[in-house]
DNA sequence: AAACGAATCTGGAACGTTCCATATTCGAGT
DNA sequence: ACTCGAATATGGAACGTTCCAGATTCGTTT
C-alpha cells in the first residue's frame, strides 16, 4: 500500500475505494496517527494557522479581540496561535518575526506598539491586519479600529444630556487613539457651546501618573469626567473616593473600551464600547480576502456604543 | 556556492572562511532571507517552540504564568506560543492536539479543564508540565502546583491573629483547588480550636451563584470571610457594601490567587498569592529536563504567601 | 474475448532545511 | 616540486507530507 494511498485516504478523498479507505483510517486510529503539521506546510504552501501578535496578555481590551479572531478563525478551519510581546517593543518584532518564519497564513497585530517599518516588512510576506490603532499604513497593512472621535462625542453628549457643563477629560499620553479622543471631546464640546468648560490632563509617563493627573483634574471641581480608558476612569474614582466626593451623585465618570474592569469597579463604569468580537471577525476576513488575492488595502472603522452603568447621573443641583 | 554552505554560515559554524561568511551574510540581508522553522523542524525533529496551552486568556491568574514561562523559555532559546480553549472542553483537546502537530518541544498546560486522558497521551508525544492544578497524573505528566492547604491556613492564621473567632469560608465549586482550600480551612480552624465557629458556603453554578453565597454567608454574621479566590472574595464585598457593612471595620476579607482585580478593588484585597513567575519558570525547566532525558515524573509543590492588604483589620470591639 | 473508459492505486519529485561523508583547496614542511 | 594535514567547500540523503503523471485493475460493451 503506497504512503499516496494512505495520504489520500487520510484526507477523505473520493477516489480511494470505501473497503481500502477504512482499513486505513482504522490502522491510522490504532496506531494514534497524527498528521505533521510541519510536513504539510511544507509542502502545501500554506499552514492553515493564523497567528495572533499581543503586546499585553494581561489588557482585557486585547482579549476580546482575539475572542473574535477566534471564533471566525474557526468557521474558516484555521488554528489560531499567540504570541506575546510583554510590553518590549524588541519582543514583539522578533515574535512577529517568529510568527511569519512559522509560514502563517495571516498575522493579525493587536498592539499599537509594532513599528510601522516591521509591520510593512511583514506584510509582505504574509497578509497582515492591524486591529485598534487609528493610523494608517502603507504597503499592505490592512486595518480595522474604532471610531475614536465618535467614541468621545458619545460620551461628551450624554454627560451634556445629563445636564453636565464642567466635563473635563483625563487624556493619555501621545497615543493615536488618545489623540483622537482627545479631539472628540473638544469638538462635541464646541459643538454643544460649552467650549469655555474645556479642561483637559494628560497622564504623566511616572508610575502615579494617573493619580496625579485626576488629581488635578478635580482640582478644577468638574461634574463630570471623560476618561480616555477604563483605567484611567479608575483613577478618578479613587481620587474622588480619597477626596469624599460621591460618585454619581456628585461626579459623574465615564471611560473607555468598556474592559471587564468596568463591570467590576464600583460604581460600574459608564463606558464607550468598541465592538470588538466583531473587529476580530472582521480581521479574520480581511486575511482571508488577501489570500484569495485581493491587493488594495482595506481600512474598516466600526462605530463605538455607549454602555450606560453606575457611574453616571445628573449633576447635584448647586446651591 | 552549494546550499550547504549557505545554511553553516547562516548558523554561523566556525568552518566557513571569514571571507565567505561576509560575503553570504550580506546577500542574505541584501534579500530579507529568513529561515523556514517548518523545514528545519521537519529535519532537526525540534522546532525551538514551546506550546502553552490556556482555559482562559481573560483570567489574570493564568497570565502571569505565562509570563514565568516566557521569561525562562527565552534563556532557553525556546518560543513561546500559546494556544487558547476558551473555556470549551472540546477546543481545549483541540488546541493541544494543534500544538503537538507542529512538533512543539514541550507544551505546559495552564488549565484545569483538561481530560486527563488527552494530558497522558500528549505526554506521550511531548514533554509535558501540567500547572496549578493538585492532582497527580500518571504516565509523563509533570507537575507545579501551590500548596493549597497552606494557602488556606495562612489566612486563617492572619484572621485569627487579628482576633477573628467567627471567620466563614466561601467554597469553590468542586474544583480539586477548591477541595484542597477548604479543607486547609477547615484543619486550620480546628487546630485553632474554632471548630465550632467553622461556616462554609458553596457558590452554586448559576450566574448570580457568588452574590446569592455571600449574602447568604453574612446573614451568619461572621466578623471575616475566607474566600476560595479573588472574584469570590470581590463578591462578599459586594454584597457587604449593599447591607451597608463597612470593611474591613466590621468585616474582613481575604481571597486567594492575588491577581490583579485584588490590587485593583477598593478596599484592596489581602489575598494569598501563589508564586506564579516561578512556577512558570519551574514548568519550562521541568520541559528541558525531559528532552534531556529524564523518564520519572517530577512534582513539584510551591508554597504561597499571603499578601496583605487594606481588607483585614482587627475585628470591631462589640459592645 | 477484445477494447475501452472509469475507478483505483502507485512511484517519484518537491517543499526548505540540516547532516553527513566526501571532495577540493591551501599553506607549510621537506 | 611533493606530500600531508588542516581548512574549507560540496553533493546528496533525509525529514513527512502532498501532488502529479502514470500504471494497474475492473466492469461493460461490443
Amino acid at each position: 500500500m503506497s504512503k499516496s494511498l494512505v495520504s489520500l485516504a487520510l484526507r477523505g478523498d473520493a477516489g480511494v475505494s470505501e473497503a481500502t479507505g477504512a482499513r486505513i483510517l482504522a490502522a491510522a486510529e490504532r496506531l494514534g496517527y497524527r498528521s505533521n503539521t510541519l510536513a504539510r506546510g511544507l509542502v502545501q504552501g500554506r499552514t492553515m494557522i493564523l497567528g495572533v501578535l499581543l503586546t499585553d496578555l494581561a489588557n482585557p481590551y486585547h482579549t476580546e479581540v482575539v475572542a473574535g479572531v477566534e471564533e471566525a478563525a474557526d468557521t474558516g478551519g484555521f488554528t489560531v496561535l499567540m504570541a506575546h510581546g510583554r510590553r518590549d517593543r524588541a519582543r514583539l518584532a522578533h515574535q512577529l518575526d517568529a510568527l511569519l518564519r512559522l509560514n502563517v497564513d495571516g498575522v493579525v497585530v493587536v498592539s499599537s506598539w509594532v513599528e510601522p517599518d516591521a509591520l510593512a516588512d511583514a506584510a509582505r510576506r504574509a497578509p497582515v491586519v492591524m486591529v485598534g490603532r487609528p493610523e494608517r499604513f502603507t504597503g499592505g497593512v490592512d486595518t480595522v479600529t474604532n471610531d475614536d472621535r465618535a467614541g468621545a462625542e458619545a460620551a461628551v453628549r450624554h454627560l451634556a444630556e445629563l445636564g453636565h457643563e464642567r466635563i473635563a477629560h483625563l487624556s493619555g499620553s501621545r497615543s493615536p487613539a488618545s489623540r483622537t479622543r482627545r479631539e472628540g471631546y473638544g469638538e462635541a464640546m464646541g459643538a454643544l457651546g460649552l467650549d469655555r468648560r474645556v479642561a483637559v490632563r494628560e497622564i504623566g509617563d511616572d508610575p502615579r501618573g494617573g493619580e496625579r493627573a485626576a488629581e488635578a483634574l478635580l482640582a478644577a471641581r468638574p461634574t463630570a469626567v471623560f476618561a480616555v480608558n477604563d483605567l484611567a476612569a479608575l483613577a478618578v474614582l479613587d481620587r474622588a473616593h480619597a477626596e469624599g466626593i460621591a460618585v454619581p451623585e456628585e461626579l459623574s465618570v465615564v471611560g473607555y473600551d468598556n474592559t471587564a474592569l468596568a463591570d467590576t469597579v464600583r460604581p460600574r463604569l459608564t463606558s464607550v464600547d468598541q465592538p470588538r468580537l466583531v473587529m476580530g471577525g472582521l480581521a479574520v476576513e480581511m486575511v482571508v480576502e488577501r489570500l484569495s488575492g485581493r491587493t488594495e488595502d482595506r481600512h474598516e472603522v466600526l462605530t463605538p456604543s455607549l454602555v450606560i452603568r453606575a457611574s453616571t447621573a445628573r449633576p447635584a443641583t448647586e446651591g
